[in-house]
DNA sequence: GCAATTCTCAGTGGTAAACTCGGAATTCGC
DNA sequence: GCGAATTCCGAGTTTACCACTGAGAATTGC
């Protein structure tokens, strides 16, 4: 079972638009180079979450990306969601059109995992971030 | 986020193996034929299954497969770990090996899945499954 | 010995992930 | 207005894995 990188990106991307959200504009390619991350596979990420409203973009010198909303309104299910689409399994029914006594398995798991992503905000990252740097971690991805 | 079937499958098969537990061994074709499955490819399967001790197999005529445990010893999250490795989410530090601010979240997320895929045995399935019959729905699967 | 099985291994076709690339469109600073 | 910095868009590429098929060897009950 493994989650795609496009969801993991994405959050660290957005992540970085959080710690800086008030400031302007953020060029993909500072991102890229903050969170350290290919800059023209990030590139493909970003429409989509430009197109699920989570972030604005500013075409043209000194442009960039900015975070839609504040980091606290923003979950890490929103990001997910729309670099990944749906969250968890399928069930048997839904993938197979037959029903099937494992289905409310895969649907506690779904609720499971949608419980967790859906409690964790981009506010929190940062603040899990800060609380690092403070303890003497240097990263600060 | 898409769950392979090979656990889907899995978990259906050792079902069946679950409901006639202690009536000898089922050839892998009754399996196929009672959960609808590929019979050549539920074969690849059960390699794993069997290797890892969920499983045994008897070999020629009349053989076919035993559950080698009590369906209450049998957890899903036994056959999933089997057949698609290590349940959950990897986190950043473990897929790139920098550290991430949301390998936490990754984390949790596993738990999550943890907890439900062990807390659910193929006793509790074959439960449910009687639990549906007697309420009218005719799928055994 | 024969038929029913599992076992092993070698494919195969499709699909998606994880990028890369080139160029068009936009916008700021000068 | 020009040039540089950007986003935007679409296409192509490589790799890997999934889901599945098939053939034949090994094993065993009757």
């Amino acid at each position: 079972m493994h989650l795609s990188t496009r969801g993991r990106y994405g959050v660290r991307a957005l992540f970085e638009l959080a710690r800086r959200y008030g400031q302007g504009p953020v060029p993909l390619r500072e991102v890229a180079e903050a969170q350290n991350l290919p800059e023209n596979y990030l590139e493909q990420l970003m429409a989509p979450l430009r197109k699920g409203g989570l972030v604005q973009s500013v075409r043209g010198a000194q442009g960039g990306y900015v975070l839609a909303r504040d980091p606290a309104q923003v979950t890490v299910a929103d990001i997910i969601r729309l670099l990944d689409g749906p969250i968890g399994p399928e069930t048997d029914r839904e993938a197979t059109g037959t029903p099937s006594v494992a289905d409310g398995v895969w649907e506690a798991v779904r609720r499971a995992i949608t419980e967790v992503l859906e409690g964790t905000t981009l506010a929190d990252l940062c603040r899990e971030a800060d609380r690092r740097a403070r303890q003497g971690y240097m990263f600060y991805i």
